[in-house]
DNA sequence: CAGGAGATTTTACGGGTGTTAAAATTTGTT
DNA sequence: AACAAATTTTAACACCCGTAAAATCTCCTG
């Protein structure tokens, strides 16, 4: 491989001594030639060095072997975290995987959508902003591309794989209830439709256990969750304006915040004697577990999550009709019992 | 632009009335056709829907407009950060970023080197994997495409851009021994040059100051290091082998984690009166603020590396020649006095 | 060894854009 | 109005590979 370089196919052809377009048929699948002759492309492999132009094969291709992934703010690492696995899964299975992050900006959700369509890819997994998104571009994508929708549920594309809010802050308010004062829920302007769905959720789990819901809709926009959480959290503990000593906020990254503010208030976080406040989160974020204490919280399940989008997916895009019914796939959470509540 | 599709530029010409290839030199470059024209084009823009067969117009160009950018770990906040500036210089300039992640994995860095590679990218900005990297493949790729590498120092490469890790790390040394005991350096097993420096600079300031300086590396691989930083700060806090009530944390994960384990074990963080421990980290990392108590670091200059090294890969593309001298660029840290240390 | 299925080669074309050279047109200037 | 300069048009080729159809070859089975 650290020989001679070769321009294209044809020189490639020549010193093979195989026909270009079986090399062709070798580089879109391997298995498809005769063993005598793929151990023949292989030992001049070896020797040549060469590469088929990415763009040339994928010019006359209806379908490339790319898959979009497209999130709403990749310096989070919950996007980041299932990024990565995504992106293991589609090299494993021999798709080329390619990331866009829209930085939460709705014009750069666009572009990205823009520039990805113009890919042509197989497929596409997206997280889309949610109440930023442009929601009739977001359609036009899922139209043409075979699309997955993930984490945000915006009403586009074949599936839906997310988690089930309802079971979770199920499970996190019964457990908050049982074992100590119900909670109040700490929020900020929802920015995707799974902010929404964890408040009524709250709303409801409250009040089938006979409590008086009551949430805590702070100020704040922008991916900046952790500052939201710390400053709102701080001004409500000043002004003691928290109607419960056990608060459920509304995701791990506010949690995070709230917690940092509640330790520089002087107020002590946890469930045990001498602890004034409980606090629990939603998602089971990769920082939860360093907080101090420990946050508790609910998981999603990150491998399940990528691992059904990217088969849903796959078979979208081997079945190649479209599926008759859009697909809901929504997973539980579980209980992550750390100190913090 | 909701108009009419348009399958290709011939078609585009014909709805224009302008011949297909002032529209190709339009598309390269909107300034150099005549206002007249360019008015023309803009209209029928705005009429049909038509955007450049991205693979065709690749496949003639030798240099394309395509920058990439690999990191070592994308799911490290960190890096997130610095590729959501990259990424918006990129596209302000009208280039097209695309964005790998090594995920901490050598094969998988070749992998996406080999990829970008035969994406014949117009630039590459890399940040290596650093100890782990197959440094042949790093070096090949870098001879192929004008390549500033960032964060990581590995001589390849037209230039560098990072952090002066003798001046920042001195900085912190300085202030830690003139506030109160003489630091402690904890580290884990160096993934890259940066690590290897920082221990170099502690020694060098403690023997400046006259003191002892005394290096705790602890076992832990890969890259989670606010794992490793909690697990190994509670054996140490638990052993009493900490051989000061000051510790300097080779980065800022690693203290995030020791903060943690200070805190689970009873251990009172920070420099007022009542406090066991003072922690300090490197890099003012997002997570730093958040910590309890919030961390004492040194800022690394994010947007400063950013707008650096792409205005370096700019200068690259346009001159075409490569310059004499391969250019290492540092910049200072400040330092962000928090309640820590 | 014949037969046949499957693999391979040959030949030829197509895809969408870059690029160039020469001819035609437009623009700006005097 | 005339002319030089700048721009556009026309025509044609290049790029590298996918794909289709027909002809040929290989290998395996019986």
């Amino acid at each position: 491989m650290g020989g001679r370089k070769i321009k294209n196919m044809e020189e490639f052809a020549k010193v093979c001594e195989i026909s270009r377009p079986t090399l062709s048929k070798y580089f879109n699948n391997p298995q498809s030639v005769r063993n005598t002759t793929r151990t023949k492309i292989e030992a001049a492999l070896e020797e040549f060095d060469y590469r088929p132009n990415i763009f040339a094969i994928n010019q006359n291709r209806k379908l490339t072997k790319t898959i979009g992934i497209l999130v709403p703010y990749l310096a989070d690492p919950f996007f980041a975290e299932l990024v990565r696995m995504i992106e293991r899964l589609c090299i494993a299975t021999g798709y080329w995987p390619i990331v866009f992050s829209a930085h939460g900006d709705q014009e750069l959700e666009n572009n990205a959508l823009s520039t990805l369509q113009s890919l042509r890819p197989a497929g596409a997994l997206i997280a889309p902003l949610g109440r930023r998104s442009d929601f009739d571009a977001v359609r036009r994508f899922a139209e043409e591309v075979p699309t997955v929708v993930f984490d945000s549920h915006v009403d586009v594309g074949q599936a839906f794989v997310g988690s089930n809010n309802f079971q979770s802050i199920g499970l996190m308010v019964d457990y908050l209830c049982r074992s100590g004062e119900p909670p109040c829920f700490f929020e900020m302007p929802p920015v995707n439709p799974n902010a929404n769905k964890r408040r009524e959720a709250y709303i409801q789990s409250m009040e089938r256990l006979g409590h008086d819901p009551k949430v805590l809709q702070v100020n704040g926009s922008g991916w900046e969750f952790e500052r939201i959480g710390m400053e709102e959290g701080e001004r409500l503990i000043i002004s003691r304006a928290l109607p419960s000593n056990t608060v459920l906020c509304s995701n791990d990254r506010l949690a995070v915040g709230f917690v940092a503010a509640a330790y520089q208030n002087g107020l002590r976080v946890g469930r045990g004697p001498g602890c004034a406040l409980r606090v629990a989160g939603h998602d089971n974020h990769p920082w939860s577990q360093f907080t101090s204490p420990p946050l508790t919280t609910v998981s999603q399940d990150y491998t399940a999550i990528a691992e059904r989008s990217i088969s849903i997916l796959f078979n979208l895009i081997h079945e190649g009709s479209l599926p008759e019914n859009r697909q809901v796939i929504l997973f539980d959470g579980k209980l992550v019992l750390r100190s913090s509540a």
